[in-house]
Formats: C-alpha cells, structure tokens, sequence
DNA sequence: CGCGAGTTTGAGGCTGTTCAAAGAGGGTGG
DNA sequence: CCACCCTCTTTGAACAGCCTCAAACTCGCG
C-alpha cells in the first residue's frame, strides 16, 4: 500500500530500460508483503490472480504428483519474478513456493501485465528473457537427469545453489539458507538417503561440510571436477 | 526471398492480434528454407544468426553431451518459432534441430527481432507465451523424470506424441512422422533396449502396434491409464 | 538379393531404492 | 539452565529396476 522505493527495484533486469516514471507507475499498483519461513506465498492450484518479485529472501517451489510424491522445481532468488501463470496461458498456479528464509515479495494485480505491457515493450522483453533462461536451465536439468548418476547430479545442484545462493566464509562457501538433504533430493530426483550417503563421502574427501539443514562447500573446484564426470 | 504468402502464417498464435500489415512487414524480411531429413537446419554452438519458424514438416531438437551422449530436448511442430536463442539471451545455438519429415522453415536474420517488438507489443507477449509453454512442458517432464518409472515414463511420451503428431487411422491413431526406439529413449532417459521391451510387451497387451520406425496406438485410454500410475 | 540400419530378446551385474533403526542437533518448556 | 523431544541425518542390509553386453533377427532399400 505505502509506496515502495524505486531504488529498491531500479537495478533489477526486470526493470531495464524502462524509465523512472515507469517504475513508479507501476510499483503505484504494487503490494509488499513479508513471508516467513515455511509459509507459502500462494498453493498450487489455486486461481491465478497475483504475480510477484521477490525482494529479499528465498522460496523454493515444490509441486506435488497426484501420488503424493513432492519435487522442487526451482528456487527463487532476489529479483526473479515468479507465479507468473499469465506468460503460461494458465489460469492457476502450478506449484507452491514456500520461503526457506524469511522473505519479502512485491505482487500486482494480473490483469495490470497487459496494461504494463501495452505501455512498455521492453518489460515484455525483459520478462521474455527472464522465462527464456528458466527455460535453458530446466533443459539443463533434463540433460542431466537423463544422461548423469546421482552423484553427478547432486554436484550439479550444489554447484548451482553456490553459484546462486553462495556466501563466502573462512573455511569455504556456504549455502546461504536453510536446506535439508531432503530438499537437494528433490532437486536431484533422488532420495535423502542417497544424498546423506553422498554428502558423507564427500566430507570424508573434504569437499564438503554437512550441518543440520547447512551444507559448506569447501572445495568447489573438486565438486566441479566430479559434476564434470572426469573422475574415476 | 520471393514474397512469402501472408495466408500461410496468418492464423498461427505467434501473430495473433497483428495487423497484415504488420505480417506482410515480417514477411519481407524472411526467407523460406527447405530442409530434408536427416538434415540439421543449424548445428549446437553455432553462433546464432536466424531464429525460425516452422511452417510444415517435424524437427526434432538434440543436444550433444561432452562425454558424446545425445538427449532428444523435444520436438517441433509446425507453428512452432525455433532457434530462439536471442530470448535466452545467448550467443549461440544450444541444440540442434534436425528434420524427421521433410520441412519448411521460415528465417529470420536475429537483429529483426528488436525492431518487430518495438514496433508490436503483441509480439513479445505472444513469443513470451510459447516460450512460457514450452517451460511448463520441460517442468512436466523434469517432474516424470523424477518421480515416475521408465514405463510410465513412456507412456507420458507417447501420448504427447499421438496428441501433437497423432493421425487417426482405421485401427488407431499413428504418429506421423518416422520415429525410431533410439529416439523414444533419448526423449524418456533410458535405452532403446528398455523402450523395445516395453513396446513388445505393450503390444502383446494390444496397446499398440510397432514397426520399424513406426508406431501405431491402438488403445490411448488403456495408455492413459498406464502413464497414470493406477495400474498394478 | 544382399546389405545395413533398426529391432528384439536374453543374461548378468550394478546403481540406487526401500525398509529399518539408531544417532545427533537445536529449540522449547519446565 | 538443563532435559526433553521433534526433526533431520546417518548408516546398514536386502532387493529391484534398469543398464550393459551380446547376439540373433527382420525389414526395406539400393
């Protein structure tokens, strides 16, 4: 409701080259709102009528099979917009984003994109990209489900997360917010007992460092050798 | 190079909501192509110069792993736009699409692209459509992958096919264009060995009916049923 | 008619799952 | 402040699905 800062959004690619009165235009129709871990931002399923930005934080968005088994399709991060259902000609939302760490998203109303749009070009190619480079690293993903192990796949995804999420530290880089190994067997197709057997072997090597629901990379050039599959 | 009829592309989504005008001034800057199977309108990693669209034939889209393994990313259908690398925002070619059935391909030169949606909103929302489609798509298999077996894994392929390429036939619905086990294994993960197995067990159940090349569905719903899971 | 690409089928082994149970970390309430 | 409990994690053992390796078969084209 109260107006939100335009410093806050100004450097984000969603925002490139629109000018500032743009940005005020349309954060004018913009909500923040504030989730806390475990709390989702919308369920699956559940009618289309926001997307959103996330500001600050991060959410991981679970769908759930009809047999109960549950994935994580892709984390959030500062920036990206998401429950973006307009672009997939959907009337619902197809997954949960749930926030692993305290968060604070911006929403807008559906119906006000064509309008934006309508005014803007560049938003449309923005977003586009946005979708586009989604799209590359599902592919990405589905190379590696069909083509790597596991144990390749788990460090693809560490990789990723350190790549995304990373915060340097003393003794390595740490992923930057709470994630159990159930979590990254959801990323991977797998299961918590194949990843805590990996991850084990792998602190043996010292590549890593577990912790309840933490996980340090302590040595990301010999994961990225392992992903590679150039390992014995 | 020779004017390129306006009533081949007029009802194709991509242009929904543009004037003819506007179609005819896409139109000029186009060239046709043909491609025959087995040939590559484009290689992986070349330096992306024309974004495409497929007015008639299949193509399938490869990737080539670093360790020499392919993976079938999908399949284009005709309407679809191709080699879009500009909205991934790459410079080159991420896989290859290679012809299954003779085709026709309409290019464009990529600096095009900036102008067209500069001039035409619409445009970008429609193209961002497709893309956010196709990203729903590679979710859905990301999910399969996951969480389902190898033969439900192609049952969900082999209905996509029958509904993107199905043909009705006397005794059941054909996919259209010349698809080998090795290609239904590079679409599902797994091997052509195991696709062979499943397919002569399926039609021993009378499910469908294989050839060489070839296949034929007999009975959808008792696939359907398969790619659900409720079976025993 | 012969050759080659595509397909079928068998046997064996390995990776990763499933089932089971015990072990830690951290937050909370007494 | 400590003890308890819940959740997350670790580890073992057995099993199974699928891959790998191998070989025969067949369709269709030249």
């Amino acid at each position: 409701m109260a107006g939100i800062d335009r410093s806050l959004v100004r450097a984000l690619p969603l925002f490139e080259k629109l000018s500032d009165l743009e940005i005020d235009r349309m954060l004018a129709r913009a909500t923040l709102r504030r989730v806390l871990p475990g709390e989702a931002v919308f369920e699956q399923g559940q009618k289309a009528t926001q997307f959103f930005l996330l500001l600050h934080g991060r959410l991981k968005v679970t769908q759930v099979t009809a047999d109960g088994q549950q994935i994580i399709v892709r984390m959030v991060h500062p920036g990206d917009i998401f429950g973006f259902a307009k672009a997939l000609q959907r009337e619902d939302y197809p997954g949960t984003p749930t926030a692993a760490a305290e968060s604070v998203v911006i929403c807008w109303p559906t119906e006000v994109w064509g309008m934006f749009v309508e005014q803007n070009p560049h938003l449309a190619v923005n977003a586009m990209q946005s979708i586009g480079q989604r799209l590359q690293e599902a592919h990405t993903r589905i190379r590696e489900m069909a083509t790597e192990e596991v144990e390749r796949r788990v460090a693809h995804a560490v990789l990723r997360l350190i790549d995304q999420a990373g915060k340097k530290e003393a003794t390595g880089i740490r992923i930057d917010f709470p994630i159990s190994r159930q979590d990254i067997a959801e990323m991977t197709g797998t299961t918590l007992h194949t990843v805590s057997r990996i991850l084990s072997a792998w602190e043996a090597k010292g590549l890593v460092k577990g912790g309840r629901q933490k996980l340090l990379v302590r040595d990301a050039a010999g994961l990225q050798i392992l992903a590679e599959g150039l390992t014995s």
